[in-house]
DNA sequence: TGTATAATGTTCTAAATGAGAACAATAAAT
DNA sequence: ATTTATTGTTCTCATTTAGAACATTATACA
């Protein structure tokens, strides 16, 4: 059997598209593609690349999952979670993002770890180092 | 600005398929692909299409959101925060220990949520200046 | 209804980009 | 220390998509 994973993508694309009232050149302008190429994702001949359909979902303000037509089932426990979360002081959201950026990045989080247990002399020259190093980059 | 919207893609590929315990050949055969472009993936030189790009949130059982690192609110990420913690309790303390750390830590802080806007690229020169730093503090 | 205009569909070509094979480098194991 | 497993990179080829031009269909309105 074939993949029918996309499926409905096509479809998608043309309800939300019509949702918002767009024409296919309107939103082709404000992706800055071709309309041919919109026209075509709506007609199943080609496939919208990945960065590309996330501009879309984020457009239209829906999951990537939902656009493709492919949405998990919610999960019901997380409020719950949320809630715990909120009370115990990790109710920061760019803390939250970090968390989840170490979880992925093993070698950065036993760095981490090690600096944590530096005398705070040391860590404050790393944290000088580290700020230069990313300022040095950030020139290129 | 640029787009980062697929920034952490490469991360949190090798993140899941380290979770699974596959190799990059091992994940490669069973999406029928070549071992090098899985490597490509992770180290963010190319883009999977979005087709692959679905076969592998099913594989792992994951949203295609939580996937490339854009889940729409933090419930993904608490989610995979509450798999973690259920399963490895050893290294969700650290995770625990981290987040105090942080919390205390502005400065640190906010460079690492701009380390994590950083290509990859950048991300593992700065980790490499990283380990040097903290090897060469260790010797005293 | 006929005509003009807007919106959409399709084809062809060129260009972008990912795939794979072969080779290189690292890490792990013994 | 040497072998083996795993991962990273380069080079080329093949695939696929994007865009422009053209064709078709739908809509407006006289």
């Amino acid at each position: 059997m074939k993949t029918m994973y996309l499926q409905q993508l096509p479809h998608n694309l043309r309800y939300y598209r019509d949702k918002h009232q767009f024409t296919q050149q309107e939103l082709a302008d404000l992706l800055k593609v071709s309309r041919s190429v919109v026209a075509k994702w709506e007609n199943g001949h080609v496939l919208p690349d990945l960065l590309t359909a996330v501009k879309l979902s984020k457009l239209f303000q829906i999951s990537l999952d939902t656009l493709i037509g492919e949405a998990p089932e919610t999960d019901f426990l997380l409020s719950d979670y949320q809630a715990h979360y909120q009370e115990n002081t990790y109710d920061d959201k760019s803390l939250h993002q970090l968390m989840d950026f170490l979880l992925k990045n093993k070698t950065l989080k036993e760095q981490l770890l090690h600096y944590r247990t530096l005398p705070l002399k040391q860590q404050k020259t790393i944290e000088r180092f580290l700020q230069m190093a990313m300022d040095e980059l950030k020139k290129y």
